[in-house]
DNA sequence: CGTTTTTGACCTGCGC
DNA sequence: GCGCAGGTCAAAAACG
């Protein structure tokens, strides 16, 4: 507990885990205020796209099918935990998770049928280390001009395509 | 008054 | 099978 290796992530996240150094993210992004040094992780790629019908659900109760949507982890050195991307978020949960003593904010995207959800974490460890972990892509565009976000966004993409 | 946050309960996967 | 750890729900408070 005591000297606990820093992130700690799950097993299997360790396995496919990749980290991306991605130029524009040396100076942080532009939506955040306070953000220096943003450093983009890779946590899991779901390139197999289930079908994501409703109708077959077996097994699940509501018939809520477990999709792998592509997930990006954001290592972001920052003062405010809640990093403004131009999307708007519901904050839904929060946990607080094991090793840490700063506890884990659960949000997700107010657009309909946009089922983008994404995580904030801060690292006890070192408390100007904010882990903001997107899951899933947006199927629509942002409300405010975060100048070049969808741009890295779009890197996200081609560089977690494989 | 509508939307978001808060917060404990509930659910689920996994290890023992 | 049980308990832990993480993720989600939902009711009520809080906020503008």
């Amino acid at each position: 507990m005591l000297k606990k290796a820093s992130i700690t992530m799950n097993k299997q996240e360790d396995i496919s885990t990749k980290n991306y150094l991605l130029p524009n993210f040396t100076n942080g992004f532009p939506g955040f205020r306070d953000s220096i040094n943003t450093t983009m992780k890779k946590v899991m790629e779901g390139g197999n796209e289930e079908e994501e019908k409703n109708g077959s659900s077996v097994g699940k109760k509501k018939g809520e099918k477990k999709v792998k949507r592509p997930r990006f982890a954001f290592q972001t050195r920052s003062q405010v935990d809640i990093l403004d991307d131009g999307y708007r978020w519901r904050k839904y949960g929060q946990k607080a998770v094991k090793n840490n003593k700063f506890p884990r904010s659960y949000y997700r995207c107010t657009h309909e049928g946009c089922n983008v959800k994404k995580q904030v974490q801060r690292l006890s460890k070192d408390e100007g280390i904010v882990v903001t972990t997107y899951e899933g892509i947006h199927s629509h565009p942002t409300e405010k001009n975060s100048d070049n976000f969808e741009q890295i966004l779009s890197q996200m993409k081609i560089y977690t395509r494989s």
